[in-house]
DNA sequence: ATAATTTAACTAACCAGTTAATTAGTCTCT
DNA sequence: AGAGACTAATTAACTGGTTAGTTAAATTAT
């Protein structure tokens, strides 16, 4: 029962770092396989949910016996949970590099926009493999989900409210609250990819062609610094002003 | 084996107008168990998807019994086609309310923003049912796409459109594209209810208690105007600029 | 009696996960 | 340099639990 235990569990998640020495007593190309598992588990999981992603099509689709995949990962949870970790720590390394840079308030805010607008269109799957996780819920369930948001979420999270508070301090940006206002641009960066499959059925083009992307990125970097930055005019008003909005 | 056919199929959408005979020939409540059942499944399809929801999980939650579902029903996918049209269609008559009115274009805008906010706000289920459906595609499967799309998302892409045209020409409205800052305004008041179980991680508060969700619409209708609408010193110039956003 | 509604119990398919065997590299030892 | 010993990588075939969907009988208002 337990006697491939070892060779299992004794993967400690092997370093895509370059491998000089062939690795010893192996036939074929582990690392490739693992990498192919991981590639189409994404975009099953991305197509279909962890629920209905199907074992046997990701094996198909990586070329691999589907024994494979558990003798590379747990079990399907396992493999799902491998499959977020990937795309939101590059998610995080690519903001994080905008977000620690030294640039001014406004050209740190726009340079994260940026930044993780270009992630998502680099990597199609993502979008909708993120937006199905942050939906997983009722009451506190998802181990998934909890490790996400403390290991990626919540950290970008803080820094991009930094950001708001200092561009706010400055005088550079109006008075939003981030709690609201940082969804509010991740909304808008994530739902039209994530959303592309309708969007396609509305207009008549697609979405994804990279002219669409160019324009949907101006689109949003214009919508965000239109909505968020201090007309030059006004710039230096006392703080303590109440956000807008109708009552 | 298509014994039950008739009966099975031989209902055609029961209207839920008033029945003054409370039916011939019957024991129970026929109208209350169908609508317990979509109810149910309503949770149980947001929550966990077409795949993961659980037809007996469903019958438990309606205090009914599986079979009865196959009687109201043809089988999963259509009960879920039924979920998903009774949603997307109360969101167009409410919808359509507010863009048939005859309000001014600014007027209208938020108007149709508004509504389309306050829906989901009443109906919390319907976010993460929406958000589920939109992502649905490789290729051009889905057939309940299909069907939501020509029914409902674009009707109200073409009068939303319109009346972004027409606030763009009147000059009280910057010039935006909108086949971008539809699906924008869309982001903006869908993701807050479909993440919420993300954001509630993140803030420490509950993204869906009232008090919340009347600031969220405040600064959905902040960031939307003041992205939007025209300042009014510079009103009236003549059409032809494009659209912002730094290349 | 008749027909609409409801149910307990069943079945057939599907699918995650296992097993035991197989293949092919590398590492001695001679 | 070649015969084995050893081990990592890979697979075909199986298993058992789960679950969508069925059936035939029961219930009850008219």
């Amino acid at each position: 029962m337990a006697q491939r235990f070892q060779s299992r569990l004794g993967k400690p998640a092997p370093k895509p770092l370059a491998i000089p020495t062939p690795r010893m007593g192996t036939r074929g190309q582990p690392e490739e396989s693992r990498a192919a598992i991981l590639k189409a588990a994404g975009r099953e999981f991305a197509d279909h949910g962890i629920a209905g992603a199907r074992t046997e099509v990701i094996a198909r689709e990586a070329k691999v016996n589907k024994a494979l995949i558990y003798y590379y990962f747990q079990d399907k949870d396992s493999l799902y949970g491998a499959v977020l970790d990937d795309a939101f720590s590059g998610l995080k390394t690519q903001v994080f590099q905008a977000l620690d840079s030294d640039l001014p308030s406004r050209e740190k805010l726009t340079a994260y926009v940026s930044v993780y607008f270009d992630f998502l269109a680099a990597h199609p799957l993502y979008p909708r493999l993120m937006q199905r996780e942050m939906m997983r819920a009722r009451d506190g369930q998802s181990t998934h989900l909890d490790k996400i948001t403390k290991d990626h979420l919540q950290p970008i999270f803080s820094k991009v409210s930094g950001v708001l508070r200092q561009g706010i301090a400055e005088g550079q940006f109006r008075t939003v609250d981030p709690a609201h206002f940082v969804p509010s641009m991740v909304a808008m960066i994530v739902f039209y990819f994530s959303s592309a499959p309708v969007i396609q059925r509305i207009v008549r083009f697609d979405p994804l062609a990279p002219e669409r992307i160019v324009e949907r990125k101006a689109a949003v970097l214009d919508f965000i610094t239109t909505a968020l930055f201090q007309p030059e005019a006004i710039r230096m008003q006392p703080r303590g002003g109440v956000q807008g909005g109708r009552k």
